[in-house]
DNA sequence: AAAGCTGGCAACCGCGCAAAG
DNA sequence: TCTTTGCGCGGTTGCCAGCTT
């Protein structure tokens, strides 16, 4: 095959596409040629965690010839791995833009949000969140998220489980996420994947709305997120957001009203219940719910007939819910 | 201190799709 | 048109560190 021709001669030190990861040490060609010549006089793949050395030879190779047609890479590199295991390490781990753990309030609440509507489409909804992989988003849910949906002996794709989600978890995401961005003025500087917050003038009957405009995918139009906040809504809450101001640093706070966020750009009611409308979600707050307990919060919502345990095991601390 | 348990995460597996031969 | 190959995705497994008993 031309393909393996090429990567044959890539190999033999031919070509050399620009790319170099800080950190590591650089591997010789022929430290690559030693252990390809190795691994066919032993003949076997290996299997299991990868090796130091390993790193070494995938990020050196990748960086001189770049990735792609991961069977060929495999072996001109002197990886006694499948082509697939090659890409997944690389991609999941040894990417230079990759970033692993913490995941941040405002990436759960994207999560939450982009599974409540594409499902367990992890590879779609990681292109939404800059350097995570499908692999890390799929483990946060199934170890997260799960987790919450079992202590609540419900499963986690049920509608009352997304119902505690959108009427519960996601506000006090945003509630969080306002927080945190309170407290550090200037933290939530513009900049890629960071969703711009202005404010809609003419909103009906005083009340107040916002609309949240995604740009974090450079491919898809920019999401936008309204929130509408009722004429008894503090006017602590109005008085703090200018015109123009970013996502993270002035989500409004959510005050002693009624709120409803739509996500998606569709309206939705969740105080009506038309949760799950169409192409889109919604969650509501009901008064000044958020700043009791989470049994409180849960009593507040008025979801039917849900089982919610013992709150004593602290599962759905403030703490936790953000873990 | 040791054994057992649990959660988190890296890695593997199987399937489906698309492109090339 | 059929077969092969490569790739990507979602589901699952197994290891290991930390925690509990």
């Amino acid at each position: 095959m031309d393909m393996d021709k090429e990567y044959y001669k890539a190999c033999m030190g031919m070509e050399a596409l620009p790319m170099s990861p800080a950190g590591l040490s650089a591997v010789t060609t022929e430290v690559a040629m030693a252990a390809a010549t190795a691994s066919e006089d032993e003949g076997d793949l290996r299997g299991g965690p990868w090796t130091a050395e390993e790193d070494m030879l995938l990020v050196d190779y990748i960086s001189k010839h770049g990735e792609g047609r991961w069977n060929s890479l495999a072996r001109c590199a002197g990886l006694r791995r499948t082509g697939k295991s090659c890409r997944l390490r690389w991609l999941n781990y040894l990417r230079p833009d990759v970033r692993r753990g913490n995941i941040t309030p405002e990436e759960q609440l994207l999560i939450l949000d982009l599974h409540s509507r594409w499902g367990n489409r992890w590879s779609k909804i990681a292109q939404r969140l800059p350097g995570r992989t499908d692999n890390e988003v799929k483990n946060y849910w199934r170890t997260r998220v799960q987790k919450h949906a079992k202590q609540l002996h419900c499963d986690v794709n049920s509608d009352r489980f997304r119902d505690v989600v959108r009427q519960v978890w996601m506000p006090r995401l945003l509630e969080r996420i306002q927080a945190e961005s309170s407290s550090s003025a200037g933290a939530a500087a513009a900049g890629v994947g960071v969703p711009a917050l202005t404010r809609a003038m003419g909103s009906p009957a005083g009340a107040s709305q916002y609309h949240c405009f995604d740009h974090a995918s450079s491919g898809e139009p920019s999401r936008k997120v309204a929130v509408t906040m009722s004429p008894d809504t503090s006017s602590t809450l109005r008085s703090s957001l200018s015109p123009a101001e970013t996502y993270g640093a002035h989500f409004p706070a959510w005050g002693a009203a009624t709120a409803t966020a739509n996500v998606d750009g569709s309206m939705m009611q969740c105080g009506g219940r038309e949760c799950g409308a169409i192409g889109g979600d919604q969650y509501v707050i009901h008064g000044d719910s958020l700043s009791g307990s989470w049994s409180e919060l849960l009593a507040a919502t008025d979801i039917p007939d849900f089982e919610f345990g013992n709150f004593d095991d602290n599962l759905w601390n403030l703490e936790d819910i953000y873990c």
